[in-house]
DNA sequence: TCTGGGGTCCTAGGACCC
DNA sequence: TCTGGGGTCCTAGGACCC
């Protein structure tokens, strides 16, 4: 679609939880930080650039991080530090650009359609972001959310990247397909198998051949993200339609009499943050992950949205002892969809017979 | 060295209705 | 006796993102 008459720029804070735990800790600049937990099982959320330098990024077991680099401070995740450092951000670029889309806690993509110079827009972005809350970021700009996330990724960190498609194109043809977002490690498998390793590769197949290998949404969708083609408009406003609890044991847990109380203290937590935010779902679900680590979920959806702990726990708790876990657990979660959405028809009936 | 927590969207099959 | 097709809702699983 119409390349040109669009400018986006996409902002992402460099290293965001280490750089809120580095401004509280002054002392531990250039050190080897990692932001992860404490049990057995934690990964690594975040690493500072001499961190990764040890081959430590998010998502490493902690475990293996520590071996990785002894030497490294080990800091908790402060979710509500970052949370609230976010706002501060997103607060700054809402002062500069009218339409942002705020995407997780540390991104936020800005539309600069209709400016005179977005570049230098984006520029002065960039310094207010510093300026006014010490946090440094890379900037991507382009013709299209895809290119500007791209651009942001291709220089970080403090990076400021502008990039037409065509440029896009050119740059990262002959990098693997996983570096653009949609293609996670599934679909590059995929494309490998069909002999596709790079990004020119991909842009290069017909659409006519990815729709025989990946189906007739798929295909053309991978096409269309090779040849970095991308028409998705700015959403400045998103409701959550669901919330859920989930927690990792330190070490696997079998049988319902074990696994309902850990549950119940979810719910519990759950409900009171959807109580206190006055907001209700229809739809109930669990979601359990065995020791193989295979995952399986079941849910039930009522006439009405629900908040209050003892509908949700009723239900969650059928839920599992019908499912009775055969294996032992290392994951247990609740979840709450369809939060706020119009009452189904279903419900509406029962309301239009009960006022006949 | 086994792999967090919180989300979104898509697909596919079955139920059910017209 | 055999044979429709479309539309919507629901559930379960999978892929992906930050």
């Amino acid at each position: 679609m119409s390349s040109g008459r669009h400018v986006y720029a996409h902002l992402d804070i460099d290293a965001f939880y280490v750089s809120v735990e580095l401004q509280r800790r002054p002392d531990l600049r250039s050190r080897p930080v990692v932001v992860a937990g404490d049990g057995p099982r934690a990964v690594v959320t975040t690493a500072s650039y001499e961190a990764r330098r040890f081959g430590i990024f998010s998502a490493t077991p902690a475990e293996r991080a520590r071996r990785l680099c002894p030497d490294a401070v080990f800091i908790p995740p402060d979710f509500d530090a970052y949370r609230e450092r976010s706002r501060e951000v997103m607060a700054v670029l809402r002062r500069h650009v009218d339409r942002v889309e705020v995407v997780g806690l540390d991104e936020a993509y800005l539309d600069l359609t209709g400016l005179d110079r977005p570049r230098a827009a984006a520029r002065r972005v960039k310094a207010a972001v510093i300026e006014e809350t010490g946090l440094g970021c890379s900037i991507g700009i382009g013709p299209s959310k895809l290119v500007a996330k791209v651009a942001s990724d291709a220089d970080k960190p403090d990076g400021f990247v502008e990039l037409t498609a065509e440029a896009a194109r050119e740059r990262f043809a002959g990098s693997p397909p996983g570096l653009v977002p949609g293609i996670g490690p599934k679909t590059a498998e995929r494309l490998e198998r069909q002999g596709i390793a790079t990004l020119g590769a991909l842009a290069s197949t017909s659409d006519e051949l990815l729709t025989e290998w990946f189906g007739p949404r798929l295909g053309p969708w991978l096409g269309r993200l090779g040849r970095f083609e991308d028409d998705r408009g700015i959403e400045t406003v998103r409701v959550a339609k669901s919330e859920s609890r989930e927690t990792t044991f330190d070490s696997d847990v079998r049988g319902l009499p074990a696994l309902e109380p850990r549950l119940r203290r979810l719910t519990e937590e759950l409900c009171s943050t959807l109580v206190r935010q006055e907001r209700r779902g229809r739809t109930i679900g669990i979601k359990v992950r065995y020791d193989d680590f295979s995952t399986v979920t079941r849910a039930r959806s009522l006439a009405a949205p629900v908040n209050d702990l003892e509908t949700v726990w009723q239900l969650a708790a059928e839920l599992l002892r019908r499912l009775d876990p055969p294996r032992p657990v290392r994951l247990i979660g609740v979840r709450v969809a369809g939060l706020d959405e119009a009452v189904s028809a279903a419900a509406a009936e029962d309301q239009l017979t009960l006022s006949l």
